[in-house]
Formats: structure tokens, C-alpha cells, sequence
DNA sequence: TGCGGCTATTG
DNA sequence: CACAATAGCCGCAG
């Protein structure tokens, strides 16, 4: 079943009204060219089961961001991106695209998909409509496959499936936003920076105060702009104090050397939610109808994890006070324990270290094996999947390796490949592209250091990689079965989920919410000995789940 | 005006 | 203070 934009010749309600239909009888898995097709549909009241997200799974194979209609036939045929015709306006000296070509033929004599019928002339006539149909579906059995081809087909079918689902359930959230009050968040916004300023002018003072609480600490001397980080290091060495950056962490250390440190660690607090989480954050993702709204992205960056703006993210803890539950309802939260060291065990198919997943706590088991301190364990496997060579722990490291020969393989391989540039997919087949990243870091220059950083960016890809398609697949399967009790997946947080539920089926949610992750588990690892965990609550206030 | 550096927040 | 991300402001180049 095909359906493409709904921008269609027939009426859009119409078009609605027909799927909706189609959906309830037949529940079809549809095939779109991306998820905008997804948001038109959910803007209308329609919430599909399933589909292939064309742009998703064109990600998937091919990595990269762009995906539109003509790219992604290019890439499935073979063709250079450079010989791709332009919809431009043409000039006398450049030859028609397609001059010549049958109007009623979507594909160019080129090869190419024709401009025209990409940039909507599919949608002039019924029988371009049903074409463009058709080319989608086409489309998507090449895509599946490319996918089938690879060494584990079956498994990134699957994925391009579950990957399409996170689309769908990005267009959701994206609509129904969070939960926020915004009473409570004002309140602790006030907290930090005072009342609301009712003008310009206000505001200025209040900025010109929170300057004041430190600089009263400052020696006598020129002006200082505690925004510029050279300004606040030349202040420092005024009071005595000589560090390389003027980083927290750094500065914690000495606050006990002059006051002056302290007022501004406490500064810097306050101006991040003056100038990120303040009122003018409110203001712009916080809707009238008390949901914080951002966009969402499915598989955004490195290793394909979800993202999201309006700081739905990385909202500091204390914000977090403010997402509370809608009078009648609860959230159900859910948080993976320790997935990237599990995810290792599984995609790597270590068995002695599967066998440690059985404990809750998978460092405890390992600590007892390799006769080091749980504290110890856990800088070294970490140390092993970021990709730390320097420090303490070389003892720790050397014995994890002989504990744990094919888990720690499977990392030193990945890293070999991002030292060459030579690309990896993840275990359920996104490919890692190896091109940048190329810091910019001084330190970091000569080809030597680059390498190593793509080397430790390739071991953490293909971990944080497949633990992002594992938690996909479980946000997927709660939004499907969770979706009966009127659950709805408000938050994606890379190993948690935040669900909104009517209080009385908060139980009923919660126990879902563990079968869906035995379930995605199962799906998404097969018959491996890997044991995943998650500490699931029901509470009426993200920050009650807290510690 | 655009971009890299610095900083802070989160997992 | 490794790996990933978003986001704001400063300073500098064009």
C-alpha cells in the first residue's frame, strides 16, 4: 500500500478519510518518501501502525542526511550525485534536463529521477499520482534489497522497519509535546534570575546585577566581561589564580582560594538559565496548552541516535521539577540499566561477558573475575568502548582483554577501521561513514592524533550505534502496544523512556513497559544471553524518579 | 554575517 | 573529563 504527500489532487480530507480507512481495515504497512507525509497525516488525527520511511531507511544504508526523492534513486541506481539534473531555471547555454523525454515518465532518459516530477508535478494528474505511487514501492524493494544483501540481511530489514517506526513516533512526539507546567517553571526559572522583567530595560538590570555579585569580589581594575572566557582568565591571575581554561570542574578546585570563584561558579549557573532555560526558552517551545514542543530526529549524527531541540535533551536536572503529569494522568519512566557494556555483549557475541549480564549490576560479576575494584571495572570498560589509552588502569585494561577477548576485539577491529577510514555498520546494518569528524582541536592537528580520534569514535559508534537501534526497536513496541491503554511515549532520552498514561492504567503501563523491553530484545538480539534491565516507576513528576 | 572556540547541560 | 548531542555568547575573518 502506497501512499505519497497529501498535497493531493483530490481533497485532503478526502485523503484522510481514506486512509484512516484503509488503516482500520487493513492496517497496511505504508510506504512514504519521508515522514512529512507522517506529520501531515497526525495533524489530521491519523496515527498509522507502521511504515517504510524511505529517507529513514536511506539513511540507514547509505548514511549521511540528505535523502530526498532524487537522491535516493541516484544512490540505488548507481548514479553520480554530479550527473543529477537541477530544477533551476535554465539558461540558453545549458541543455534541457529531460528535453526530449516522455512528460508522462518519471524517470529521465538519463537515468535520473526528471525535477519536474520530483518538485510536484507527480501530483498534477491521477495517473501521475498512481506512477509516483508506484515508483515509491519500487523504490522501497530496492531498498530492502540493498539491505538484504548485506552479511546479516534479515537483521537490517528488521532495523530499516523499526527505524521507520522511531520516524513515525518523532512526528508524535514532535505534536504532543511534553508535559511542562509552566507555574512551577517560572517558578524555578525565578529561582535563579528573579522575576519575569517586564521591559528591556528591566532585563539589563537584572543582567547588570548578576554582573555586580561577582565583580564586587574583583580587585580594582579595567573593566570586566565575565562572557568573555580570556577576560575571566585574565581576572583569575588579578586574584592569584593561573589556570589554562576556566572550565567548572577546573575552577571547583580552587573556589576555596578566593570568594571571587564561588560567586562566579554560581554566575555561570544562573546565566545558562538566563540565556538557554529562562523565560525566553518558555516563550518559544512551551505552547499555551502547557506541552514543551521541539523537534525530533530520528537518526541524527554519528551513530544514529535520536535528537531533539527546545533542550528536551539536556535540560538541567532542576528544570526537570517542572514536567509534571496532566491532572488524571501519570508518567510511567523506564531507564535501561548499564545498556552500552550489554549491547557490547551481544554485538560482539562475547559469551563470558553475556554471562555477566545476568546480575543487575553487570561491573560486580566482572570485578569478582578479574580481582579489581567495581570502581575499577567500570573506568576500564567504559575506558575500552570510548576509547581511553592514557591514565591510570593499564593493569585493569590488560586483564579485561584476556577476560574478555572477543568483546574487546570487536572494539580494537572497529578501531583499526576508523584509523584506516574505512567504513562499518553497525550490527543492524547503519552505516558509519568515516570521513570527518575532523576537530579542529590544536592538540589534535597532526594526522597521527586524527586518526586516533576516528579511531575512538569508530569503537564508540558501533556500541552507542546499536544501543540506539536497540532502544528504537523498545520505544517502538511500547508505542505499539501501549497505544490500546491510550499510552503515549512523551520523551526518548537515549536509554529512557517518559510515558503519559491516565493514572489508573499507570500499573498496566509499567508492567508493559518491561515486556516491551524483553520483547525488543529478543527481536533485536535473537537468542543471545544477554540479559537487559531497566528500573521502571510510576510518578506524576519527571524529577521524583531522580536518584 | 558566518564560523571556530569556549562553556554548560544532558545521556 | 574519553564518546555522543544542542545551544548560547565572544572574537575574529571576510
Amino acid at each position: 500500500m502506497v501512499v505519497d504527500g497529501l498535497a493531493l489532487p483530490v481533497e485532503t480530507d478526502d485523503a484522510v478519510a481514506a486512509v484512516r480507512l484503509v488503516e482500520h481495515v487493513l492496517r497496511p504497512r505504508w510506504i512514504w518518501w519521508s515522514n512529512d507525509t507522517a506529520t501531515t497525516l497526525v495533524e489530521a488525527g491519523v496515527r498509522v501502525a507502521t511504515c517504510w520511511d524511505i529517507a529513514a531507511v536511506h539513511r540507514l544504508i547509505f548514511g549521511g542526511w540528505s535523502a530526498d526523492p532524487a537522491l535516493v534513486w541516484a544512490r540505488l541506481h548507481d548514479l553520480a550525485r554530479d550527473t543529477m539534473p537541477t530544477d533551476g531555471p535554465r539558461d540558453l547555454f545549458s541543455p534541457a534536463d529531460g528535453e526530449g523525454d516522455e512528460p508522462d515518465e518519471p524517470v529521465g532518459s538519463d537515468g535520473h529521477l526528471r525535477p519536474d516530477w520530483v518538485s510536484g508535478g507527480w501530483s498534477t494528474t491521477t495517473e501521475r499520482l498512481i506512477r509516483w505511487a508506484g515508483l515509491a514501492r519500487t523504490v522501497a524493494g530496492l531498498q530492502a534489497d540493498r539491505l538484504a544483501a548485506l552479511p546479516d540481511g534479515t537483521r537490517a530489514i528488521a532495523t530499516a522497519r523499526s527505524e521507520s517506526a522511531a520516524e513515525l513516533l518523532c512526528v508524535e512526539m514532535s505534536i504532543d509535546g511534553l508535559p511542562m507546567d509552566r507555574e512551577a517553571a517560572e517558578r524555578i526559572i525565578g529561582g535563579f534570575v528573579g522575576r519575569r522583567p517586564r521591559t528591556e530595560a528591566e532585563a539589563l538590570d537584572q543582567r547588570a546585577a548578576r554582573d555586580a555579585d561577582v565583580l564586587r569580589h574583583a580587585p580594582p581594575g579595567p573593566d570586566v566581561d565575565l562572557r568573555s572566557p580570556a577576560q575571566v582568565k585574565s581576572l583569575l591571575r588579578r586574584i592569584g589564580v593561573e589556570v589554562p581554561d576556566t572550565r567548572a570542574w577546573r575552577l571547583k578546585a580552587l573556589s576555596d582560594s578566593h570568594p571571587l570563584i564561588e560567586a562566579l561558579l554560581a554566575w555561570r549557573k544562573a546565566e545558562r538559565v538566563a540565556t538557554t532555560y529562562g523565560y525566553g526558552w518558555l516563550d518559544r517551545h512551551l505552547g499555551a496548552d502547557g506541552r514543551l514542543r521541539g523537534a525530533w530526529s530520528g537518526s541524527d549524527g554519528a551513530a544514529g541516535r535520536m535528537t531533539a531541540s527546545a533542550g528536551l535533551h539536556n535540560m538541567p536536572a532542576a528544570m526537570r521539577a517542572a514536567v509534571i503529569a496532566e491532572p488524571g494522568y501519570v508518567f510511567v519512566r523506564a531507564d535501561l540499566g548499564q545498556i552500552e557494556p550489554r549491547v557490547l555483549a551481544a554485538v560482539s557475541g562475547d559469551r563470558a561477558l553475556a554471562r555477566a549480564t545476568i546480575d543487575d549490576d553487570l561491573y560486580a560479576p566482572v570485578a569478582t573475575h578479574l580481582g579489581v575494584s567495581r570502581a575499577t571495572v567500570k573506568v576500564a570498560v567504559l575506558g575500552a568502548m570510548y576509547g581511553q589509552t592514557t591514565g591510570h588502569g593499564a593493569q585493569a585494561r590488560r586483564r579485561l582483554r584476556s577476560a574478555y577477548p572477543v568483546a574487546m576485539a570487536y572494539l580494537e577491529d572497529a578501531d583499526r577501521a576508523g584509523q584506516a577510514r574505512r567504513p562499518l555498520r553497525t550490527s543492524g546494518g547503519r552505516l558509519i561513514r568515516m570521513g570527518p569528524p575532523d576537530p579542529g582541536d590544536r592538540a589534535e592537528r597532526d594526522a597521527r592524533s586524527r586518526a586516533a580520534a576516528r579511531g575512538r569514535y569508530a569503537r564508540n559508534a558501533v556500541v552507542q550505534g546499536a544501543a540506539a537501534e536497540l532502544f528504537k526497536v523498545w520505544a517502538a513496541t511500547v508505542r505499539a502496544r501501549g497505544a490500546p491503554l491510550d499510552g503515549r511515549v512523551v520523551l526518548c532520552l537515549h536509554d529512557e523512556l517518559l510515558v503519559h498514561v491516565p493514572s489508573e492504567r499507570g500499573e498496566a503501563m509499567a508492567r508493559l513497559v518491561d515486556d516491551s523491553l524483553q520483547e525488543a530484545a529478543h527481536r533485536w538480539a535473537g537468542d543471545t544471553d544477554v540479559r537487559f534491565v531497566a528500573a521502571t516507576r510510576v510518578i506524576t513528576c519527571w524529577l521524583d524518579a531522580k536518584g
